[in-house]
DNA sequence: GTCTATATCTCGATAGAC
DNA sequence: GTCTATCGAGATATAGAC
C-alpha cells in the first residue's frame, strides 16, 4: 500500500542523499557529490527524483518512517518493571542511533534549520495515538509515579533528558571522541558504556526519596 | 593582544553571518542572504573578509573564543558543597545555551559536517590546563566520589549526559516545541524550568546509595 | 568604506543519443 | 535506464567609480 519496493540503484541514492543532507544540510549538499558516492551518473538523480528538493524531501520522510519502524515496541510491552523499561527504552534509543546515525543527524539538521518539514510528519506521529515510543514511555513515567515506583517528576522533562543523553553523542561525536579518549579508540565499546551510564544516573534519579521502596529500608 | 576591537558593521556581519551558518551550515549559507541581515551590501562581506570560507573561519574561532569567555569562572570557585556547584555549573551553561543560542548550534553544525575545524579550538581549550568549566566541573565529580558526596559514577559519562541535557533543548527546538506545549507557549519559562528539572534528575541521580550520607540514614 | 556593475564559476536541471 | 553534453540560474568574487 504504501511505497512499493524500491530499486537498488534508488536505494544507492537514498544512502547516499541521506548522508549527504545529514552532513551539510539540505542546501548545503551537492548532487555531484550525491552522485559520486551512489556510484552513478549526476542524471540519474534528476530521473528518480525531479529535482534536488524532491530528493530531499524523500529521504527525509523514508528517514521519518524508519524511525518510527526500526524501533522495538514490542521489547517495551514486555518490560515487567519500570527498571526494566527504562532500560530497554534506553538501549532501544541508543541502538537506533547506533544503527541510524545519519538519518538522526538528518533530523537534527532539519531542526537546526527550523524545521519546516518536521510540522506534518510529527503531527501523524500524533495522530496514531499513544503508540510511539516516546509517547508509550512518557505515560509509562506517569504510571510509575502514580504507583509510587518512582519520584513525582516532571515527565516530560525527564524524557527530554533521556532523549537528550542517548542522541547526544551521535550529534557531537568529533568533540566528544576529543574530549574523551574512550570514544575515539573504541566507538562501540564507547556506546555500550553509554547505554548503562545513562540509565545508571536516570534511574537512581528516579528513585523514591529513601522511603516507601519495595525492598527493605536498610 | 587579540584581535582589536570590531568596527560597528563588521560586528553586524559576525552576527548575521554566525546566524546564517549555523541554520545552513557553512556551504548552505548564502552571502547575498548573509549581506541583507547585516543590512550592507554583499561586496562589504568580501571587502571584511575575503571569501566564504575565510568569514566562516573568523565566525567559527570567535565563537568559540566567546564559549569561553561568556561562561562565569567565578561563579563555580565560589560554590562550597558539590550541589551548589552542579546547580551552577547546569545553570551557567543553559543561560549559555540561551543566550548564545546561534553560536552553540554553530558548533553542532561544526560536528555534523564532520568537525575539521574543531581540532586546533579543542586543543587550544585542553592547553588552557584545567580552567575550562566542563574540565573543572568534572574534577569536582571525581573529587565528589573521593570524599563519598556522590555515588562512585563515571566523571566523563555524567558530565556528558549533564551537558546534552543543557544542549539538546537548544538544538531540536522545533521538534521540543511540537511535543511540549509549554516551551511553544513560553520558551523562556521553559528554559526556566529545564534548569530546575536536570537538576532535579541528576542531583538525585549522584546521591550516595541511602547509606554514609550526610544526614540521619532513618 | 561603500556602492554599482560585471566577471567567473559552480551547481542544478534538461536535451537527446544510445 | 543510463550516459554525454550543455544550458541557464544563481552564487562567489572582483573591478572600479564615488
Amino acid at each position: 500500500m504504501s511505497a512499493a519496493e524500491p530499486s537498488s540503484t534508488e536505494q544507492e541514492i537514498f544512502e547516499a542523499a541521506l548522508v549527504a543532507f545529514a552532513q551539510h544540510g539540505r542546501t548545503g549538499a551537492r548532487m555531484q557529490q550525491i552522485a559520486d558516492a551512489a556510484g552513478i551518473n549526476k542524471s540519474m538523480l534528476h530521473y528518480y527524483f525531479r529535482t534536488k528538493a524532491d530528493l530531499y524531501e524523500a529521504v527525509f520522510a523514508h528517514t521519518m518512517e524508519r524511525f518510527m519502524a526500526s524501533f522495538d515496541h514490542e521489547a517495551l510491552h514486555e518490560a515487567n518493571t519500570f527498571a526494566e523499561l527504562l532500560r530497554r527504552f534506553i538501549d532501544g534509543y541508543v541502538a537506533f542511533c547506533q544503527s541510524h546515525t545519519h538519518a538522526m543527524r538528518l533530523l537534527v539538521s532539519e531542526n537546526l534549520r527550523g524545521g519546516p518539514l518536521l510540522g506534518q510528519h510529527l503531527q501523524q506521529m500524533a495522530d496514531a495515538g499513544t503508540d510511539t515510543p516516546p509517547r508509550l514511555f512518557r505515560d509509562a513515567i506517569e504510571t510509575a509515579i502514580e504507583t509510587g515506583e518512582i519520584r513525582p517528576v516532571d515527565p516530560d522533562h525527564t524524557l527530554l533528558t533521556i532523549i537528550a543523553s542517548c542522541i547526544f553523542p551521535f550529534v557531537a561525536r568529533p568533540t566528544v571522541e576529543r574530549m574523551h579518549p574512550p570514544a575515539g579508540s573504541d566507538w562501540a565499546a564507547f556506546v555500550e558504556m553509554r547505554k548503562e551510564q545513562i540509565f545508571d544516573v536516570v534511574y537512581h534519579g528516579l528513585q523514591p526519596d529513601s522511603v516507601s521502596s519495595s525492598s527493605s529500608p536498610a
